[in-house]
DNA sequence: GTTCCACAGGAAAGCTAGGATG
DNA sequence: CATCCTAGCTTTCCTGTGGAAC
């Protein structure tokens, strides 16, 4: 145990998030090892670069001042603002690439309205993020139970879909005045469970006797609506605003303007911000991305105990958010994925070239029964295969054999040395690694008698 | 020009788990 | 307790495909 407390946390995997616990001690090297050294160390640390809260480097802070939003915001508000003196605002969809701000800009014009609307009116907002609530059913539900004020009032599942639909009306009217109803990355629920829910919504305001819906989508998906049946794109695209990718100068000005309230002044040597900056506009201008690097550079110098944050910060943090984007997607794969992907790793070490789908299902089928686990039938490994290539760990080519058929070539797209150990952390995939590292230790022990062991 | 291979991938059915209802 | 509902995952069935071999 006591072994377990010395080793250093940079050293460890990073958990959860896979990212550097936030700003604060370098590990003591100096005590004992202990937990409660950590602790002390962690309580009587001040650092010398941190002078305000650092949570206003995460992405989910919601800042005051949104630099080169202002037109957006503007924008925005406009569409909603007649909600304010009790009338239906528009529907309205936001396109724009990842870490444009677009959910930082209605999630202000939210707070503003609500300041406004606890005076002048009766807005309530309800915000949905799709990528998790992607059915009809949870959609609906969520709605619905949004304004539940009891625990007999909240729909349960288990419902009849129209069941759930006439309860959340009732809510809706029981409730009266305006809904807002942001759908954060609504292509999402489109793309997953089609477009009959947004018709329903869209319809609602027909059926409500009190209550009135009006529908904010936000989408990162420029093309999403061309899946939309006509009447649907129609009442969602009555107002558009696309939100335009930032450049490297105005990503500049965001990082200088939370930088300001975190670091002490002098801290940060010239050409960090501009080069977070630079590697986020080089990826779609991505104020998210920037923000990470210059959070995970703070972090780093941090822990290095450097006076200051420098351009070789940046370049650690980079590749550490890199790696650590890879290590989280591969903890998260569902087993049996992670059973097919060290197939494919384990195939792709011994040969270093393209393995062929029908290869990576035999190697696949071995090694779950090897675990005891039914394998799953190939036209299932077919969609993981697919979806492997979409988060980018692997890369698929359709190549055509003559006779020998038409199949996939795959290639890894990840560093199989540190893969393999984050699939390894798998409970049931850790019987590999130990066996392999009992077959190790035999053959050492073969190899250098001398050494000692029971033989 | 036709045949054949080994899949790719769409559509639909089947199965399981979990909760509600009468 | 049987039945109904949904979500999520898997299997089954099927058609389509590119290019070497015939």
């Amino acid at each position: 145990m006591a072994h377990e407390a010395a080793v250093p946390l940079s050293e460890r995997p990073a958990a959860g998030g896979g990212e550097l616990a936030s700003a604060g001690p370098p590990p003591s090297n100096s005590g004992r090892g202990t937990a409660a050294d950590v602790f002390d160390a962690v309580v009587n640390y001040s650092s010398e670069l941190f002078k305000g809260n650092f949570e206003i480097l995460r992405e989910s802070y919601v800042p005051s001042r949104l630099p080169h939003r202002e037109h957006q915001i503007r924008q925005v508000a406009e569409v909603l603002a007649p909600a304010l003196k009790g009338s239906v605002p528009s529907n309205l969809l936001i396109y724009g690439k990842i870490g444009t701000g677009k959910t930082a800009v209605v999630a202000q014009v939210r707070l503003d309205m609500q300041r406004r609307s606890d005076a002048h009116g009766n807005v309530a907002f309800v915000n949905v993020n799709c990528a998790s609530i992607d059915t009809p059913y949870s959609l609906l539900q969520t709605i619905g139970n949004s304004f539940a004020e009891t625990e007999e009032q909240r729909i349960p599942t288990g419902w009849s879909l129209d069941r759930v639909q006439q309860a959340m009306r009732e809510l809706m009217d029981e409730r009266g005045g305006t809904l807002v109803l942001i759908l954060d990355e609504i292509d999402r629920l489109v793309s997953r469970s089609g477009d009959s829910v947004l018709y329903t919504l869209s319809q609602l305001n027909n059926d409500l006797e009190r209550g009135r819906l009006a529908i904010v989508g936000i989408s990162n998906d420029l093309k999403f609506t061309s899946n939309l049946d006509a009447r649907v794109r129609s009442r969602l695209n009555e107002e558009k605003i696309l939100f335009p990718p930032y450049d490297a100068p105005q990503l500049q000005d965001i990082l200088r303007d939370r930088a300001r309230d975190v670091f002490r002044d002098g801290v940060l040597d010239a050409g960090v911000i501009e080069r977070c900056a630079a590697y986020a506009a080089l990826e779609n201008g991505d104020a998210r991305r920037a923000l990470s690097l210059l959070r995970v550079a703070a972090q780093v110098a941090d822990r290095e105990k450097s006076k200051r944050v420098t351009s070789d910060h940046v370049v650690k943090a980079k590749s550490r958010l890199e790696r650590d984007i890879i290590l989280d997607c591969v903890r998260t794969l569902p087993q049996h994925c992670k059973v097919l992907l060290y197939a494919i790793l384990q195939a792709y070490e011994r040969r270093r070239t393209g393995v062929l789908t029908g290869e990576v299902y035999e190697g696949y089928a071995r090694l779950s029964q090897k675990l005891g686990l039914p394998p799953l039938h190939s036209r299932s490994i077919s969609n993981y295969l697919t979806e492997l290539e979409s988060l980018g760990l692997i890369r698929a080519t359709i190549v055509s054999k003559g006779r020998g058929g038409r199949t996939r070539e795959i290639v890894v797209d990840v560093p199989t040395a540190e893969t393999i150990p984050a699939l390894e952390e798998d409970e049931l995939l850790a019987q590999l690694a130990r066996r392999r590292n009992l077959s190790q230790t035999i053959l050492t022990n073969f190899d250098n008698p001398n050494r000692g062991g029971p033989y």
